[in-house]
DNA sequence: GCAATTGTTGAACAAATGCTCAACTATTTA
DNA sequence: TAAATAGTTGAGCATTTGTTCAACAATTGC
């Protein structure tokens, strides 16, 4: 978001528009919330984290589970790990997935709230 | 999701697995969820949103305020009022929008939340 | 009515996304 | 060491997504 110099519209309420634009966060803050929302946005991944907000689970019970391949899961995984949505630990072959904080359920119960209300 | 009848894996904790799926929703609730999530998942639906947090402003405002075209605005609000996110009224020549309850913003700032620790 | 302005909509297209497949790493067991 | 199983990774590909552009609808003022 660069300031803005000129602009196409007649209309703007300019007063409000400024008093506005000064309590926007930066433009990457958006950029880095959207990149955890994104996370949110596909039936998968929501259904890996309800999963995991009910029982620590490997790769292996969460693709029997959503009758998906390993590497799927895998892959939708790394990007849960990345933004430190889900947690995990090795215990022999096996690669146990949980939540890594209260967020996720946070997250998604507010949305079941907004859908059912 | 339909049940597994069978399963490629050889490792899977099956009785705790099958108590995860008694608690999973339905795979409807999840296309749903994701799709409302999908909406907080591009950056300028997020400016839009967050500056709609803070005054309720119209098509116009918002284009020039995010440096936007009057048709791209327009086209993601469009997405915001099909899930109920936001809300408008027309006066005159404007149509101002604003959010159509707290959801917003409590799924924003806990996504800051989330971010920020 | 007509011009001007705001706002919406559909088509088109480039960019991003999610899955599959194959190859690879890591750990256990024989 | 070799085989078997769990998990990860990168490339490829079909689908989805967000913007632009052009046309259209709606309201106001002349």
């Amino acid at each position: 978001m660069e300031k803005l110099p000129v602009c196409e519209n007649e209309c703007v309420h300019d007063a409000e528009v400024s008093a506005v634009r000064e309590r926007l966060l930066d433009e990457g803050e958006y950029l880095d919330l959207a990149d955890l929302f994104k996370l949110f946005g596909d039936p998968t991944r929501l259904m890996i984290l309800h999963a995991l907000e009910q029982k620590e689970l490997c790769v292996c019970d969460l693709a029997a589970l959503l009758n998906l391949t390993k590497s799927a899961v895998s892959h939708q995984l790394k990007g849960l790990r990345l933004s430190n949505l889900v947690k995990f630990r090795r215990d022999g072959q096996n690669v146990y997935y949980s939540l890594a904080d209260g967020h996720v359920r946070a997250i998604i119960d507010i949305g079941l709230e907004h859908l059912h209300e």
